[in-house]
DNA sequence: CTGTTAGCGCTTTCAG
DNA sequence: CTGAAAGCGCTAACAG
């Protein structure tokens, strides 16, 4: 391993002046610059990133703390992070928090310790925001994806009320008057958000809300069974079904074969997040498609602009998600051959 | 941040002592490590990992380095990793080497710089084992996964040729004697493997081996088109495909559909991998499963071993895949509601 | 424009 | 059974 003193002993300079041309951190004479070079290629030097970390440098590393890592909503998310991050020279310390607040504290607390220069947070329910709580205190920066929290820090995440609403009125438009949500984790932004949006159309369609027709998971990873007994169940059930997220869709999907029945011919669904293979699905999922690899994108750029400069204000951004309409909603069947409708979702 | 030297001090012992509690690394007296342990209780102190390093010691870190973390046979493999690195206080440095060469060296150099205690690899097709070359001259360990390379290194995988003449005599039984393979990329291992299972299935059903029914990639992420299209032509065309990895898959399915044609109807279709989701594919896939969570661990688990012991044999794993079968062979419907069939493959 | 030097927080000889 | 002290490889004052 070739050590900075080595490359410094062979450009004839001194360590100083190699640190300062590698960080670009001080005016260096073109030809010292040259020099240092040169050494660099004859030795195959590359810095140890470790003694730059404990030297009070950065890491060029940052944590990224997700539930579920191998959801595919957070996948296509980490990919993206993964790919951008790669590009500006950090690595990826992944950690997963299942979603569960003390896990989540406890996995971000390791990242930081081991100094990530900044992390990407899916925050899990917690109503006191600890981890949140723990970052501004230790004073490193992060950005929330996903979920969004009514704090002071940057959020990247996608629209959640209007296009909910879009999925409600669709169905509405087809005629369906019992439609229900299987929404998501309680406690979760994205599942309020979307819940709310589920509301707002049912009343922009003239339709009552009622609260039997509302589900959502107290815990995560459970099936949908229950939920879809009870909206199933009783003397009016729905006939319309709005699933708040895809790892909710395919519990419910399972859910609704296990029943025997077909969509959309027994019961019409649509639901939050695409899925890269959903057009292989059957039948194909009318959904609304979120901007994963944006969203993840845009992490990376709001906290490497962040290190840049930390008393920048903090920015809450909605990126679009779009309305994806294939045939699980009941409408005419679109042809498996057909170009897929996308439209802005509200 | 409380140091070690404060702890020490509040302990009333030297730092030397305290590192040796902290790590069992010397005989210490009961009553010293006592006090050592409450003056840590007391600062909340927590050892930084990266002067831990620097000093030498190992970073309770490994990278895991592998190709399209969006893939969804390595995001299992990576779930697993992460829980099974976490159970043990290893967190994970990821990498994404797209399976080019060049970048998978890159990253790895990378990993290495950051001084991973070890690493797990899903080798690059790389005819000249660069990477494997630097792993074993930098004396970091290593252990392989999914591919294998003949090399005196720790390896985990599946079964892959066997499990493929399975699916090739399964379609055999089924009367089909023109059967095609869309293999993986060419120059990985488990390619090389399936496609002389493929060969064998054909010979112990007693059918000629045709090479214009051999395809395969010869670059990452490629569409099927044109392989399907050579397969389908001609005056005597495949009726059935055996599909060489998940990936392949999609883009078989996805390219079957663009020629409206319908599986099993128009074609028989089996792949290697099973995905999460294919029970609600149109239709549901028959194929080789893969016990991606227990590759995954199995990896961890065998570098941890290496970690306590260098001079271990090298150990060349093989976990057992599973035939799982559904529709898409076109065997009479198993039935939406019925339990899938699972048996040892071969 | 360049160099000297003091650490960063820990591990690990070496010497009691 | 315990400590002193020399680094690990780099950054960043401070000083020319």
């Amino acid at each position: 391993m070739t050590t900075m003193a080595e490359v410094a002993k062979q450009a004839g300079v001194s360590m100083t002046t190699v640190s300062h041309v590698l960080n670009g951190t001080r005016r260096v004479n073109e030809k010292t610059i040259a020099r240092v070079h040169a050494a660099i290629e004859r030795t195959g030097y590359r810095p140890n990133s470790i003694a730059r970390a404990l030297a009070g440098a950065r890491t060029r590393s940052i944590g990224v703390a997700m539930s579920g890592i191998s959801n595919p909503y957070f996948m296509d998310v980490i990919s993206a992070i993964e790919a951008e991050a790669a590009n500006h020279g950090y690595a990826l310390l992944l950690a997963d928090t299942h979603d569960e607040p003390d896990k989540e504290l406890r996995m971000v607390q390791e990242l930081v310790l081991r100094q990530v220069d900044g992390l990407v947070l899916a925050p899990a329910p917690d109503a006191h925001m600890r981890t949140l709580d723990y970052l501004a205190t230790a004073g490193v920066p992060a950005v929330l994806v996903d979920r969004f929290v009514p704090a002071g820090i940057d959020q990247v995440g996608t629209e959640n009320e209007r296009p909910t609403a879009t999925l409600v009125k669709h169905l509405a438009d087809l005629g369906h008057s019992r439609i229900a949500i299987v929404a998501g984790l309680h406690g979760l932004s994205t599942t309020e958000e979307r819940v709310r949006g589920y509301r707002a159309g049912l009343h922009e369609s003239g339709l009552p809300v009622d609260d039997a027709l509302i589900e959502s998971a107290r815990i995560p990873y459970v099936p949908a069974d229950d939920a879809i007994g009870r909206l199933l169940s009783g003397s009016n059930p729905a006939t319309a079904l709005v699933v708040g997220s895809n790892s909710m869709t395919i519990r419910v999907l399972r859910a609704l074969r296990e029943r025997g029945l077909s969509v959309p011919r027994d019961i019409a669904l649509v639901g939050f997040d695409d899925f890269e293979w959903s057009d292989l699905f059957q039948p194909r999922l009318t959904v609304i498609a979120q901007p994963t690899r944006d969203i993840g994108a845009k992490a990376i750029e709001l906290l490497l602009s962040r290190l840049d400069d930390r008393d920048r204000e903090p920015q809450s951004l909605r990126l679009p998600a779009t309305f994806v309409h294939r045939e699980s909603c009941g409408c005419k069947a679109q042809g498996d051959r057909g170009p897929r409708t996308v439209v802005p979702a509200a």
